[in-house]
DNA sequence: AGGACATCGAACCGATCGGTACCATCGAGG
DNA sequence: CCTCGATGGTACCGATCGGTTCGATGTCCT
């Protein structure tokens, strides 16, 4: 039956929904992973629903995509915020944030660097470019506050720990590498404020 | 014609070009992103001989990631062993030798890392695991031998640097990415053999 | 009341997928 | 010389892909 009787059309929400269950589902099976009919499965709408809101497969990644964009950096920005006044408070809490991620049942690393990864080609690989810009920005934020010498540097350098411990706690086992991660950013943080010790 | 005049029947040679070329597609275009008419195409041969070498596409990827797999590791173990006895030089020379890498034209993340991303089951997320065990047996030995007071965790903590710069390398530009990750590994050394120095 | 809009379900499209079968043709080894 | 294995080329298979279209049916807004 087309429309089933009693329901509230409403297109904002028909939107929502398929966009949080895209989310979910490209996440879990892949980009390639999943095809139209099933998405539209999972979802509980019909193909030519899903069309007419994002137009194509890749235009509904593509909203994905920045929707994640948006709601992980607004996490861990205010992850960061919550910490107090303190840099290395605030970097810990970074890192706190994203090891209660990585021990989630059902992590898969980071999504918008999956996808990026699949296509090589398209949308994906910009998101994830401006994603990580995002990243950039909060954390040369701490590391200027923290006194580094070179707070980009720095920045660009926790930035690596963040998206290499997201991929060794999805490929080689979750246990540590959170904690490991953090610590290892806290020391790059004091290293960076008083820079030759030894050697 | 079934057969070129004047051509060697080599199974072995056919099949070290099969690999050959599928290893360096595979990479460039993803696991999904070329099919196995495309594959033969480009290695030359006949869909016949590739399945008879592989038997499908996943054998045919599985012998790639593996055949990967000991390169890379290969060639890391020798570029610490060239660099003399010191851990931190031998540690210096690992990260020269992978931004080295980055900065080859069509560098693309970690071959084997991304199938792992691309193909959630399968055999590609073993011969991940397999193949960071490998980077951790090089780096804890580096860490040891520098006098770490936890090598194994100092390893993995490099361990996630290199994974992280692959990463950043590929979507975020090379740019400094290897030297900068060098510099973070070097300074995790340092610090993990004089532990406390600020509070 | 009535028209615009939203939706489902299904049929349909051409293209491509991984994989198999067959055959003519060649080199290699007895 | 003559068989046998390796190979290229081609056709073919069923399944699935992303995407389009159409009609029936319902809600929503005027």
């Amino acid at each position: 039956m087309p429309v089933d009787k009693g329901v509230t059309l409403d297109p904002a929400r028909t939107r929502e929904q398929i966009l949080l269950v895209a989310t979910e589902v490209l996440y879990e099976e892949g980009l390639d992973g999943v095809g139209v009919v099933g998405l539209c499965a999972r979802a509980g709408v019909s193909k030519e629903t899903l069309y007419r809101h994002f137009g194509s497969k890749e235009g509904l990644v593509r909203a994905t995509l920045q929707a994640r964009s948006d709601r992980v950096a607004r996490w861990l920005r205010e992850a960061a915020a919550a910490a107090g006044p303190e840099p290395a408070d605030q970097l810990g809490a970074i890192f706190d944030a994203l090891a209660g991620w990585y021990a989630e049942p059902g992590f898969r690393g980071c999504a918008i660097v999956n996808a990026a990864v699949q296509h090589h080609e398209g949308a994906a690989r910009e998101t994830a470019a401006r994603h990580m810009d995002r990243h950039l920005e909060l954390l040369s934020g701490i590391a200027a506050r923290a006194g580094a010498a070179e707070p980009d540097v720095l920045a660009r350098q926790i930035l690596v720990l963040m998206e290499g411990a997201a991929v060794v706690a999805d490929l080689h086992g979750v246990a540590g590498t959170g904690r490991q991660a953090r610590e290892a950013a806290l020391t790059l943080l004091r290293a960076s404020a008083a820079p030759a010790s030894g050697g």
